[in-house]
RNA sequence: CGGGAUGUAGCGCAGCUUGGUAGCGCGCCUCGUUCGGGACGAGGAGGCCGCAGGUUCGAAUCCUGUCAUCCCGACCA
């Protein structure tokens, strides 16, 4: 008994203290390591695999979308930074400057780039002459940089990585068209690929991206009632190559403006993972981005004909699944432990007993069950697993969400549930930004988005009582 | 950027009040016995006590400054 009690204590327990139980997480899972630079992390191997497959299915869906892969510089001028006002004024609290380039002092300074909008705009208006240069569906993965104040791990931290896309169309639906498909993308990423189920909306003009005529998000809900944002996507109408002087012509020799959208999502997925499906014994990986979805522990591995065993199962697995098996001299306690930790979907334990009769045991992270299965249907039997850990990590998480959303028809209701938990609340609203700012200094709630599928849940604004416009999920955020 | 806390071996900590040159647990290395839920024994390696000043014969310990990390708020993916 007090081995279990030392696996529980391993980690801070998730409900006593969530903030530092995402901490232990992130380190005892070895997905980063705290770096020397400020606010800024050093991706480890298992880390950095999760986002490389993340990266290798989203990027698979934008080939098959259309989308292009380009690389622009990671500095942007400060005069072409400066071409969209908007724009500008919501990223120069957290821009770095590069003011030298060795002992010289530069001319013009350089902005290590918080995000791209203005460098793709830059290119647009050299490469896009005619209507028959659009669209341009293009899209970066790099690195952005913002001089945040507070950090944490994945979800907020100086430098990080993401995608962004940024098109070119010829018409405002064309861009309209666009953000609504990525914001559908990013859906299905978060909910088939992370089982992590999502709410797709509409920013309100508060939430808008700086220079965007429309913001549409994604949020998730994490295990502490807490909204992640999780994806973005920004439909910037003509905004920009107004700014920019961005024009093509068009079928009728007449000069036009081109629309533009981009989006992005980054590794602060992996946080949003993490709280999504993570437990007490550790990280919970979904099995279609997990790194190793079946680890082979070997039990009693100095025995003879244990490890050819284990080796030739390995071999057999790795043809359709991503496999790892641990011979390491650690007994088999410890690996149940370490692999649970790290959140390996499946564990397969082959030992003496088990060649005897010709068969291994089958272990899921996500409930702890233990199955044993004839060798012969291990493929067959891992698959349908694999599928169904998917499948329940997934309703796991919808459940807690619908356990955490309320609805509110007033002030007072909307205070009294925020009060006994953190959670969503689904209250009407009347449009005005003062209400919005009232809402967020009174409960420190703020708007997610306003979602596509609209409920009514009164007539009257939650705030003013005046007449409601649209219905909008509320909440603290990450 | 405000409020709080913490920096001592790879990790977690003690030592600091009352200054005298650093210790515990885990981990690591070697050997042996073990192995179906974080094994045991024996031996061993590892530290400019976050950094910079100051006080002192002498500083992990006292003083000043600084940097970093964590937590809670304000700002953001």
């Amino acid at each position: 008994m007090a081995k279990n009690v030392q696996n529980v204590e391993a980690i801070t327990n998730r409900e006593v203290d969530f903030a530092k139980w995402y901490t232990d997480i992130v380190t005892k899972a070895e997905l980063v390591d705290y770096s020397s630079v400020r606010g800024c992390l050093n991706l480890l191997p298992y880390g950095y695999a999760i986002w490389e497959n993340i990266q290798r299915t989203f990027d698979g869906w934008l080939k098959e979308t259309g989308h292009e892969n380009v690389y622009l510089p990671m500095f942007i001028p400060e005069s072409l930074l400066q071409k969209e006002k908007d724009h500008v004024e919501g990223f120069a609290p957290e821009v770095a400057w590069v003011t030298h380039g060795g002992s010289e002092e530069l001319t013009e300074r350089l902005c290590v780039r918080p995000t791209s909008e203005t460098l793709f705009c830059d290119l647009y208006s050299h490469i896009i002459h005619s209507y028959r240069d659009l669209p341009k569906l293009y899209n970066q993965w790099c690195s952005v940089v913002r001089w945040e104040k507070t950090t944490r791990p994945f979800l907020r931290t100086v430098e990080f990585l993401w995608q962004e896309g940024h098109t070119a169309h010829e018409t405002g639906e064309d861009a309209e068209a666009e953000t609504i498909k990525i914001l559908h993308l990013y859906a299905d990423l978060c909910e088939n690929v992370l089982a992590m189920p999502v709410i797709k909306g509409q920013k309100t003009d508060k939430e808008r991206f700086a220079g965007a005529e429309r913001t549409y998000t994604i949020e998730a809900m994490m295990h502490d009632g807490k909204a992640l944002q999780s994806g973005t996507s920004h439909n910037f109408g003509d905004g920009f190559a107004r700014a920019f002087d961005i024009q093509y012509t068009d079928r009728n020799n007449q000069l036009q403006y081109i629309h533009q959208a981009s989006w992005g999502i980054s590794t602060r997925l992996i946080g949003g993972i993490i709280m999504t499906h993570g437990d007490d014994n550790g990280l919970v990986l979904p099995p279609r981005i997990a790194p190793t979805q079946v680890i082979i522990v070997p039990i009693a591995q100095h025995k003879e004909g244990v490890l050819d065993a284990a080796r030739s199962l390995k071999t057999r697995l790795a043809a359709g699944f991503r496999v790892k098996l641990d011979e390491s001299d650690k007994t088999p306690g410890w690996k149940f432990s370490e692999y649970e930790m790290k959140g390996v979907p499946l564990r397969l334990e082959i030992g003496p007993k088990d060649i005897e009769s010709n068969q291994a045991v089958l272990a899921r992270r996500d409930t702890g069950e233990k199955k044993i299965v004839p060798m012969d249907q291990l493929e067959e039997k891992i698959a349908d697993l694999l599928e169904d850990i998917h499948r329940n990590m997934y309703e796991k998480a919808k459940a807690n969400r619908e356990a955490k959303t309320f609805t509110a028809k007033t002030m007072e209701e909307f205070e009294a549930i925020l009060a006994k938990q953190t959670g969503f609340i689904k209250a009407m609203w009347c449009g005005s930004q003062e209400c919005e700012d009232f809402i967020k200094e009174k409960t420190t709630a703020t708007s997610r988005c306003m979602p596509f599928e609209q409920e009514q849940i009164s007539d009257t604004c939650v705030c003013c009582g005046k007449p409601a416009q649209k219905m909008v999920y509320w909440g603290k955020a990450y």
